[in-house]
RNA sequence: GUGGCCGUAGCUCAGCCUGGCAGAGCGCCUGACUGUGGCUCAGGAGGCCGCGGGUUCAAGUCCCGUCGGUCACCCCA
């Protein structure tokens, strides 16, 4: 038993699942350069306030799921929980309000979250994330929100329906914030302890509460759009008009509430019937008041964050496409030390010249260099003895097949190129 | 943070109920006459039975704690 394991919450991605995420990966960086964003890498630890400004000091995430901890210079720092309020901070800081309007952005980057794991729910997570700030368009909304919905397609769910609400804004959440209190006032006793709190705090999350209870009171409340305001109701019904016009297929829930308090207007979400107890696959919205939070000048951004790591357990069950790994096309076989040493000089070069070449570090026998071959799905093995290195020339086996050639050592590079990418396999050399 | 279930070899698991020498398959390594893999055969390495304590003549097995995983709650991506 090793001495150490990774902390909780927290895994090791190794070779045969790596190759997923990097293809993953591949495809959002594409996707998002087709769709003019450009990616923005923050510090994986910011100020602990510019997330208890933004997120909000009484939502779980801020209360009791974030790393802080003071540094040796006696600042709070935090490991990012989420990643928009550090991209408004990065905005913010570096004068971006002053760069061709709007700026898009995205990320793929590590979150941290201290919550009792289980399957689909990590302490670090790593989370696809956009943002598109400077327009206050229902257009920018639809616009981030397809991104994340033509990746799902991308990959191949085509089954996925996003709910849409509107959640108001400064000029119309009070009004609305009231209608609820007025409305939950006489059911307080019946709601759960959460619930009752949530009364007094923020009574919008009780409508999100799951308790059958709560639920029940819930149903009964005033929806939301009783309540908009002309601009937030015109926004939605821009937002819905942009949506058909994509084709993007969305219903409305007035349950979407968003656990972060930085969220106006436009709220998103997205769950997979695949995920169990952690279902969310996305989830995002407008946040036109962030920036002044963080102390800067009024800006509108929105943008939502995309779980990858529930992303690849539900593509994972549903037995898509599974990237090739990158494995080794030609092993290098030598017998005897004087064809060893030149064997490395061979693998080099092929290496070079762009194959994946591997050779024997264990001075092994020619059986168990062959056997490793085999293992590793070298297509070719090039055995090098006395006799070849005599004649200038190396037998070429296709491991297939068991063909053997002797071919020439000099010009050997550009023709097992040659031979190689010809012939290969038909579902390779796409996609990376 | 709450409750349930589970931790035995690198992997998948049996053994636990009913205490008595730690096992299988796969994987890994070596060999089967001189320089050739896959199939087969033979051999080998590898486990403080997650960790700590308790009960017992004796604990992988029973009890408690703890750490980790998992499911649900909660929360969320």
């Amino acid at each position: 038993m090793p001495t150490f394991q990774a902390p909780r919450g927290m895994r090791d991605i190794l070779p045969g699942e790596v190759e997923r995420w990097q293809a993953l990966e591949a495809e959002i960086h594409d996707l998002a350069a087709r769709y003019g964003f450009r990616e923005i890498r923050t510090p994986v630890v910011e100020h602990t306030e510019v997330f208890q400004r933004t997120v909000g000091e009484t939502t779980d995430l801020v209360e009791k799921e974030m790393y802080t901890f003071s540094d040796r210079g006696g600042r709070l720092l935090s490991l990012r929980p989420e990643g928009t309020a550090a991209v408004m901070r990065a905005f913010l800081e570096h004068g971006l309000a002053r760069q061709p309007q709007p700026v898009k952005l995205y990320y793929i980057a590590p979150m941290f979250r201290y919550d009792r794991p289980q399957r689909g729910r990590y302490r670090q997570h790593t989370q696809f994330g956009a943002e598109i700030i400077g327009s206050p368009d229902p257009s920018a909304d639809a616009e981030v929100l397809a991104l994340p919905v033509r990746l799902l397609q991308q990959v191949g769910l085509t089954e996925v329906e996003v709910r849409l609400n509107s959640v108001g804004d400064a000029a119309c959440r009070p009004l609305y914030l009231a209608a609820l209190r007025d409305y939950f006032r006489p059911h307080v006793a019946d709601l759960c302890v959460d619930c009752q709190r949530r009364y007094e705090e923020h009574p919008l999350r009780i409508l999100d509460c799951k308790r059958e209870g709560c639920h029940r009171i819930a149903r009964g409340a005033p929806p939301v759009f009783g309540y908009l305001c002309d601009e937030c109701a015109a926004h939605f019904e821009g937002v819905r008009a942009q949506f058909d016009m994509l084709g993007i297929r969305y219903s409305i829930d007035p349950f979407i509430v968003r656990g972060l308090d930085y969220y106006t207007r436009t709220a998103a979400e997205v769950y997979s019937g695949r995920l169990g107890a952690q279902n969310a696959m996305f989830g995002g919205g407008r946040y036109d008041g962030l920036a002044e939070q963080l102390g800067g000048p009024p800006t509108p951004g929105v943008g939502f964050g995309f779980g990858l790591d529930r992303l690849l357990l539900v593509g994972e069950q549903e037995g898509l496409a599974r990237p090739l790994d990158r494995g080794i096309e030609v092993m290098v076989v030598t017998i005897g030390p004087t064809a060893r040493s030149e064997g490395f000089r061979l693998a080099d070069e092929l290496r070079q010249a762009g194959i994946r070449t591997d050779g024997d570090l264990l001075v092994r026998s020619v059986a168990a260099q062959m056997k490793h071959a085999d293992r590793l799905g070298a297509r070719l093995a090039l055995v090098l003895g006395d006799d070849e290195l005599a004649a200038g020339t190396v037998t070429l086996r296709e491991m297939a097949s068991g063909e053997q050639t002797t071919i020439a050592r000099a010009g050997i590079a550009p023709a097992l190129l040659d031979r190689l990418r010809r012939q290969e396999p038909t579902n390779e050399g796409q996609g990376r």
